[in-house]
DNA sequence: CTAGAAGTTGACATCGGTGTGAAGGGCAAG
DNA sequence: CTTGCCCTTCACACCGATGTCAACTTCTAG
């Protein structure tokens, strides 16, 4: 499929599509003319690539981490441990985010919140 | 206090306390010569600041949300509501990272975890 | 063939929070 | 008084992902 289509089918923009290219995280094979042309795994790909994004890391982390998604031959101990490294800073992240509306909570809770009895 | 101790007690820069005052999240009192004095009660409510932040809370949004946390007077209906709007989207940013660590253990799974034995 | 949709590259703009540096005023301790 | 540190304002720089515009080429439908 062409960019066009990609884009369609992932929300990604072609302008997002063609820099995730640019920066390595995605690959796409020329048609003569000059064209992006991608395979049918590419969706998955930008999916993953956009969900990793809005976790909050970066294209340069991206960069050395997908490899090692894709091709398990290249896990070197030390990308494993990049990717546990990762994995823990969005679990922290999550902590910190319950923390956060738990503290909302308590202001709502103050609230009169029409139809709920006030604990 | 002055802006420096408030700075080192909550781990914001002075720049990022002088830059909440005039988004109109903080406000300080100027004694004679034109520093700023802070309340012990500031420390609290920068620490919250940068929590919001951390959330994604826009400074726009939170000069909405903050006189709605202080001061439950003047809470209207539709503060409540922002406010509500606001939780339900870290909720499901939440979710969201949720689902993202989980992808990221199915990666992890199935690197060779020395001394973990396969599930 | 031809018009319009879709692709290409390249460059510049944007946004929000923060860093940083200049130029100067305030205040405590030697 | 002076030294040194903290404070003030103002202004410009940065980052990273994306928008947007321009100038061109290519594909596709009528």
């Amino acid at each position: 499929m062409r960019i066009g289509e990609l884009s369609a089918r992932t929300g990604a923009s072609t302008r997002s599509i063609r820099y995730y290219e640019e920066q390595g995280l995605l690959t796409s094979v020329r048609s003569g003319s000059g064209q992006r042309t991608y395979p049918e795994a590419a969706v998955e790909r930008v999916l993953l690539i956009r969900r990793l994004f809005d976790a909050g890391i970066s294209s340069r982390t991206m960069s050395d981490l997908l490899p090692c998604l894709s091709d398990p031959a290249i896990r070197t101990p030390w990308l494993t441990d990049r990717l546990r490294a990762e994995r823990e800073r969005i679990v922290a992240e999550i902590a910190e985010l319950t923390g956060t509306v738990a503290a909302l909570d308590a202001v709502i809770g103050d609230l009169a919140v029409p139809g709920t009895p006030p604990r």
